[in-house]
RNA sequence: GCCAAGGUAGCUUAGAGGCGAAGCGGUGGACUGCAGAUCCAUUACACGGGAGUUCAAAUCUCUCCCUUGGCUCCA
């Protein structure tokens, strides 16, 4: 039984679809005006485990996700770079994808592009404005929020309160609130509607396109924290007037803000870290292992002390499964007294992982059971009280448990960061020589041989 | 001002009324030719301050302090 924690009723409430075991769930996708940063990056790999987590507990998911590609700041970025507006969305979709595969989320089952969904996006303008929630104006179509009570019941907000620290109201608006459906435009990227050529508003993409796709209501929604106001709140608002149906969303999912040595990331402060630039120092696991080793839902602070911290609880993950290897492949003494034991404690293991992850997702906790876990298995093996059956058995469940947290724990960690085939071969000959000193008791040089490397970052570990 | 999320060992984080965790880092020991890895011990009588409720509070209530974010189609 899975908990999740709903921002529309700010508690933890049982999970359960709709339709039996089938999740229909929609995410926010980026507007591509931009490299992605590693802001967005956590935030997708959380829901990437969220997914994953879903579809181990036997649910079928269809994790839908929408690309802006039409939006203001597409349009600035086209007219100073002099590039075609559409042609540079495309162009930094591409990227993010590539970032996203590079991060190894997988779980997205399509990608619907704002601008591939005009014809939905203008039959829901017009039901709302057949309904009368909408209303025309010489500047385009708006939604009308005094026809919404509900309006801020996502965010917590009163309408009234809303109004305070509004700057430069348009007076052409009924209300000030009232946000854009449509814009009329010209010059610019435009579609015919029945309201002349223009362009549609931020939020109305997400509702024409889960609509399309889910119909008025389905189960999860999620995003950045900082999405819940205005854009969430005005998706409710639409889908709920255009259909009459309530609740759109059964539970709405938010992540946590990543902050930079303790400040938001902006270009201003310098700090804006692109998913490329992080890959081109780091492995995606050790990101990943970051972003899980904090709740999806609390900030989290990147700084590169903190991912090296990272990298080394990861190694330790490793670095068994590489000792585990080795005794496999090995004649070693075996002990099945434990067995039971180990089998046991494998269970066990298996049930606070389980636990931690119904519990709205607790990665942390769910790693620091693995951490237990590996504990105990080093100590068999260092008190040579195991046997293959529980070394198989144990290394089973941490692949299992990489599976599920997007880990690949079945490949070597070396053989993923390898790609050079001459490098690979030359330090094998290198590793070969010094052993040969190894056993000639040439302490000295192999001993220099061994710190040279590491100061090129390869680190030999003698048995 | 309003809304929201936070403040837990040196660092990063779990926990959410009693038995106090995980990882990283530091130190000592075991094992090693030496390192490393691993194990054991230690750092570690940790919960922002103050009051209250309770037999019992990091956990509940109140209050204060601090940090971060959001506050409309211009994000």
């Amino acid at each position: 039984m899975i908990n999740l924690y709903n921002t529309l009723t700010r508690k933890k409430e049982i999970f359960k679809p709709m339709n039996g075991n089938r999740v229909k769930m929609f995410v926010c996708g980026p507007t591509v005006y931009d490299n992605s940063h590693i802001g967005h990056a956590r935030t997708y790999i959380s829901f990437d485990v969220i997914v994953r987590y879903l579809k181990y507990r036997g649910f079928t998911v269809f994790y839908l996700q929408n690309i802006t590609d039409i939006d203001d700041k597409i349009i600035k970025r086209s007219k100073e770079s002099g590039f075609d507006p559409l042609k540079l969305a495309r162009q930094f979709e591409k990227k993010y994808q590539d970032c996203m595969k590079a991060m190894g989320v997988e779980s997205v089952n399509f990608y619907a592009r704002a601008t591939e969904h005009l014809p939905e996006i203008i039959q829901q303008i017009q039901t709302l404005l057949e309904k009368r929630f909408a209303y025309e104006t010489d500047k385009g179509v708006y939604f009308d929020e005094s026809r919404f009570p509900d309006f801020g019941k996502l965010s917590n907000r009163k309408l009234e309160d809303l109004t305070v620290h509004r700057i430069n109201p348009d007076t052409s608006k009924k209300n000030p609130g009232d946000f854009a459906l449509w814009k009329k435009r010209k010059g610019e990227p435009v579609w015919d509607s029945p309201w002349g050529p223009g362009r549609p508003g931020w939020h109305i993409e997400d509702t024409a396109i889960t609509e399309e796709y889910f119909g008025p209501q389905y189960d999860i929604h999620g995003g950045g924290l900082d999405l819940i106001f205005p854009h969430h709140e005005a998706e409710i608002a639409q889908m709920e007037s255009a259909s009459g149906k309530k609740p759109m969303v059964s539970y709405w999912m938010h992540t946590g803000f990543l902050n930079v040595k303790g400040e938001k990331m902006s270009k201003s402060l310098g700090n804006f870290i692109t998913i490329k630039d992080l890959l081109k120092t780091h492995n995606p696991e050790v990101f990943r292992f970051f972003v899980l080793s904090t709740h999806y839902r609390s900030p989290i602070d990147f700084s590169n002390e903190i991912l090296e911290q990272s990298q080394n609880s990861l190694k330790r993950i490793y670095k068994l499964l590489e000792t585990i290897d080795e005794l496999l492949e090995s004649d070693i003494e075996e002990s099945t007294e434990n067995d039971l034991l180990c089998k046991q404690r494998v269970q066990e293991t298996e049930e606070s992982f389980l636990e931690a992850m119904d519990n709205d997702f607790n990665t942390p906790f769910a790693l620091s059971t693995i951490f237990d876990f590996i504990r105990e298995v080093n100590r068999y093996i260092n008190h040579q009280e195991i046997s293959k059956k529980s070394l198989n058995r144990s290394k089973n469940l941490i692949i299992e448990f990489g599976d599920i947290l997007g880990f690949n724990f079945s490949q070597k960690s070396s053989d993923k960061s390898s790609e050079n085939i001459v490098e690979d071969g030359l330090l094998e000959i290198i590793t070969d020589v010094r052993a040969k000193l190894r056993e000639q008791k040439d302490w000295e040089l192999s001993d220099d041989i061994r710190n040279k490397l590491k100061n090129l970052h390869i680190n030999l570990e003698d048995k």
